[in-house]
DNA sequence: AATCAAATGCAACCAACTTGCACATTCGAG
DNA sequence: CTCGAATGTGCAAGTTGGTTGCATTTGATT
């Protein structure tokens, strides 16, 4: 019986218990979570070394099945991606500083670039407070 | 004669020669610049130290007269605020890696948050390739 | 010109991330 | 099943970008 995780990775490359666990835990992850995070997460077992867990999440970037954001805190905080990636927005709280993915919001852009710009992909960042913030405020 | 610079600067406090040069060589600028390239700009006799040069940065994004953007290579990367600052959007190159301010571009957002969260601002970042190295590919 | 809050310069510090290399693991071929 | 080469992993040490604490200097108000 296949995790989802391994569904996942499998068609890229060698599914590794910790290619395995950290995809998981992004998986369930309702924010975006920082390598700190992650690594708290984890069963001391899997994954003993941060260096490795920099390379499975850059490998996991790289393969397009999570996402890398910067925070305001000089960090990356990282999140599984579900399914396109195109219009996928993301929300930063002024506050506490955490990263919520909006997966629902799909934003309609209307911009054209200059010329000479060739577009790849767009990203849009919406700076507020989210609700466990903006109710203590 | 007082600089452009020194017109921005007044109002929020004092116009020391570092942040006056700060300031004009951003205002200078054709893209987003990181401290090194900015440090690089510099006469040696303004701000011979890498602190002062951070601080004055912070200092003028505190005082909504420059923007920080993180880059992919976890440096930051300021620009001069020209005049509001809503609807302002960044085109990072994923080849050269430089951040251009497309200030022009007013993009349309059409979005509504989940409820709870509370809107401040937002931005729009734009992955593709910039002029430059879209003409080398 | 005198004053003092505000800014600077220095030196040491810190955390996030990278690199190099030896060792272990995965998984497909036989 | 088992063997082996390609692929990951673990460790130690290094690099980079940014920060902190504190003594000294400086801008602009009086």
């Amino acid at each position: 019986m296949a995790s989802q995780a391994e569904l996942l990775i499998r068609p890229h490359g060698r599914a590794t218990p910790a290619r395995r666990r950290v995809l998981e835990v992004l998986l369930g992850a309702a924010h975006a979570m920082s390598h700190a995070e992650i690594e708290a997460e984890l069963e001391t077992d899997v994954c003993p070394d941060r260096v490795t867990l920099y390379r499975v999440l850059d490998w996991l970037v790289s393969k397009r099945l999570a996402h890398k954001i910067a925070g305001d805190d000089r960090a990356w905080r990282f999140n599984a991606v579900a399914a396109d990636g195109h219009g996928h927005a993301h929300f930063h709280c002024t506050r506490c500083g955490q990263v919520y993915c909006l997966s629902e919001l799909q934003p309609a852009f209307a911009f054209s670039l200059p010329p000479g710009y060739r577009f790849d992909s767009a990203e849009l960042t919406i700076q507020g407070l989210c609700p466990r913030c903006s109710e203590a405020a």
